[in-house]
DNA sequence: CTCCTTAATGATAATACATCTCAATTGATT
DNA sequence: AATCAATTGAGATGTATTATCATTAAGGAG
C-alpha cells in the first residue's frame, strides 16, 4: 500500500506555498530543503512524477526548460513568456478543448492534449 | 553572411526524405550519416535550430522524447500516440488557433502556441 | 584562379535534467 | 515490539543538447 511519509507531505506543502509560480523540480527540492536538508532530488523527482500519475498535481512540459508542475488541478491554460520565461495561467473564454475530438474522423483516438501559449505575460508586454 | 554548405544542404535533403516521419535530430543525423559519414551531431543539432529560428522547419517539443522536426512548414496539428510513440499529423477541421487570441484580455500577449495531442494513432488505435 | 576573411564544422568536453541502483530507513500492520 | 515491504538518500548513470575551440572551407576581392 502507499505510504505516507513526511518527505511527500513536505512536496505537497510546497507545491501549495509555490502555487502559482508553476515551480520545476528543482524549486521544489529548493523550497523542501529548507524543513528536511536531507531529502534527495531523486524523492523529489520520483514523488512528482507519482503526484503527476494520480492527478494530484499537473505536469507541464515546457519547451527548452525542465517540467513545471502546478498544484491547481483545475482546467485552466498556460502562456510561457519569451521574455521572462516564467510560465503564467491565463484564461480563455470559449475555448472548449472537446470540441478538438473532432480530429477523431482521422482514425485516431484523442485522449488529451498539452497546450502552451507563447508570447508575453502580462508583466513583460506592460514595458 | 550566411553560408550554403553540403551539411546544410544535406541536412534540409533529410528532412524532406524523412517528411511524414517526424525525425528526431538523431534520426536526421543518422540519415545523413549515410552521405556524410564525418558529419558531427553538433552539426545537426546547431543546423536544425538555426533552420527552426528561420521557419525552414518546425521544432516538435514532445514530452519524455527528445524535440522532433518537420519539414513541413504549412500550419497543420500533432498527435503522439502514446502506445508506438510517434508523431503523426492530423487534421482538425474548424479549429482556429486566432480565437484563441481573446485570451489578450487578461493582459498578456499571445504571438504564438505548441499544441500536441495524446492519444492513439489511427494504427494502434485499429487495434 | 588565388588569396583572404570569417562563418561553419568536427571532436569532444561540459551541461542540464531526469532516472536507476541498491543499501539503509521507516511506515504500517500484526 | 517484531516484521516486511514501501520509500528514501546518495551517487552513478543515462539521454539530449549545448559550449568550446582549433581546423576547415565558403565565397568575395583582386
Amino acid at each position: 500500500m502507499e505510504r505516507k511519509t513526511h518527505q511527500k507531505q513536505s512536496i505537497l506543502n510546497a507545491l501549495y506555498a509555490l502555487s502559482g509560480t508553476h515551480p520545476t523540480a528543482e524549486n521544489v527540492y529548493e523550497h523542501v530543503s529548507l524543513l528536511i536538508p536531507t531529502i534527495s532530488r531523486a524523492t523529489v523527482y520520483r514523488v512528482l512524477n507519482q503526484f503527476a500519475g494520480q492527478g494530484t498535481v499537473l505536469q507541464l512540459h515546457v519547451p527548452d526548460s525542465g517540467d513545471h508542475y502546478d498544484g491547481n488541478t483545475e482546467p485552466h491554460l498556460h502562456l510561457l513568456c519569451g521574455s521572462c520565461k516564467r510560465v503564467t495561467d491565463i484564461s480563455v473564454p470559449g475555448f472548449n478543448p472537446l470540441e478538438l475530438a473532432q480530429a477523431e474522423s482521422s482514425g485516431c483516438r484523442i485522449t488529451g492534449f498539452e497546450l502552451l501559449f507563447l508570447g508575453l505575460c502580462p508583466d513583460c508586454a506592460a514595458e
